[in-house]
DNA sequence: TCCTGCGGGTTTA
DNA sequence: TAAACCCGCAGGA
């Protein structure tokens, strides 16, 4: 049996298992024999890496709250994503709920070009996609791999735009607009409600700016809600810092192609955002206590909350196979999505983080530690891989002792000194969104 | 209808 | 060569 230390280790420590080990994704061999696995992550953002069970649901649909779509690498082993940003009013306007508009964008391109053609439900300006910046003025991209009986995961870049909604919360939002069409009874109280606040997407006509006045049952909507409700949150998620100036892979940012987008932005009403606020569930930038990084954390802890209990399906992996990449053969076993569709929806506190126009936003200190031997594409099999070489460890010290103000009235205010052609990063954290709840948020979308 | 992944292709540094 | 990006296709919900 385990002892209390170790069960303590296992709940407390604020690093992932992904970022506890050394390895990166286009690694010919990754790390085997893992005995202990990440808990999935939904809001990822800086540079981070987690190691999921195979079993996991949402790993295996390489799900994420941003809004991602399938970019070709011209590699079939590793499935690389990258960030679309999040669709906003271009007026900025403020939701009655007092946040901001913040869409999921369409990850298809056609239905995302409709998209933008919409108008504000709110105030009829137009809508504005915030492309993703984050990655030395690329978009984010997220790495997937199945290797073992793991799925890795990998992130490179930080988030430069407000959180869209989440792919259950638009999922919810659609099924429940499509019941309420086609079961109209409402009630006067719910159509007060209703008549408050509007969503672009769903009006019937398709014309946005006027309120529909449906109707949903109570129940109803908390069983959309609920899964998304921040329970359980794994701590290690959840004392993320700001910013991570870090990348923990010692990978040399990319030089900047792209002027870095000069965006400042936060997640509580109260702060301008470029004309837009961010909701205030804006989420704190996701990163973990690298043994190669050594950046500072904040010590911000979020709701009480655990792991998705994603119930694990026995699914039969066959690490030979290469034909159908493996991510695929694990879905054919697997219980249906909506099974396990439970995620951890914290809602945040806000980021505050800011670049200098022009200056860029990847340039970090890099600790190289890894050689990185990159895969090459897809029919080549990688059989003979005698130029890999194992990172070697860093061995810094463990990052339990980060979470020690777990309060959840104590924050942090700090400024990062990183040096990075002189630039400084100053982090800003404020306590959880105090009086929002998911379900508030969702009445102002849910009409 | 849209999400998702695949994969051929181009462009750029 | 790597990375970003475009496009169409197909399977599926």
């Amino acid at each position: 049996s385990m002892s209390r230390a170790e069960q303590r280790d296992e709940t407390d420590c604020v690093c992932s298992v992904g970022m506890k080990l050394t390895w990166d994704i286009n690694d010919p061999k990754l790390p085997q024999d893992l005995k202990q696995l990440d808990p999935f992550q939904e809001w990822t953002d800086g540079y981070v890496r987690y190691i999921y069970s195979a079993d996991d649901k949402n790993a295996q649909r390489h799900l994420s709250g941003w809004a991602m779509r399938n970019t070709n690498n011209h590699n079939c082993q590793i499935l690389k994503k990258s960030c679309l940003g999040v669709v906003v009013c271009s007026r900025g306007c403020t939701l009655p709920d007092g946040a901001r508009l913040q869409l999921r964008p369409a990850i298809c391109d056609k239905a995302r070009q409709k998209q933008q053609k919409k108008m504000c439900p709110n105030c009829s300006a137009a809508l504005e996609l915030l492309p993703c910046r984050g990655h030395s003025g690329y978009p984010v991209t997220n790495f997937w791999r199945v290797d073992g009986k793991a799925i890795f995961f990998q992130a490179k870049g930080v988030h430069d735009h407000p959180r869209p909604e989440s792919k259950s919360e638009t999922e919810a939002r659609r099924s429940s607009v499509k019941r309420r069409v086609s079961s109209p009874p409402f009630t006067p109280k719910r159509r007060l409600m209703e008549s408050q606040s509007i969503h672009p997407e769903e009006t019937p006509d398709g014309e946005p700016g006027r309120p529909a006045l449906l109707c949903v049952e109570p129940a109803e909507r908390i069983s959309f809600i609920e899964p998304n409700f921040p329970q359980h949150y794994p701590q290690f998620q959840s004392s993320e810092p700001y910013y991570n100036p870090h990348n923990a892979l010692g990978e040399a940012p990319p030089t900047l192609q792209k002027p870095a987008n000069p965006r400042l932005y936060m997640g509580r009403p109260g702060y301008d955002f470029q004309g837009y606020l961010a909701s205030p569930s804006y989420p704190v930038t996701s990163d973990l206590c690298d043994p190669r990084s050594d950046f500072t954390q904040n010590h911000f802890t979020p709701p009480s909350s655990s792991s998705a209990p994603l119930s694990s399906s026995s699914s039969s992996f066959d690490p030979q196979t290469k034909a159908p990449p493996a991510w695929k053969e694990l879905l054919k076993s697997s219980a249906p999505y909506a099974d396990n569709h439970h995620y951890y929806s914290a809602e945040y506190p806000c980021r505050y983080s800011s670049n200098a126009p022009g200056s860029p936003a990847g340039l970090q200190t890099i600790i190289t530690t890894t050689t990185k031997v990159s895969y090459q594409s897809c029919p080549k099999p990688s059989a003979g891989l005698p130029s890999y070489q194992p990172a070697k460890a860093a061995g810094l010290p463990g990052c339990s002792s980060l979470l020690e103000d777990a309060s959840p009235s104590s924050y942090s205010t700090e400024v990062k000194v990183t040096e990075e052609s002189g630039g400084v990063i100053k982090s800003l954290s404020f306590p959880p969104e105090p009086l929002q709840t998911k379900t508030e948020r969702l009445d102002a979308y849910d009409y």
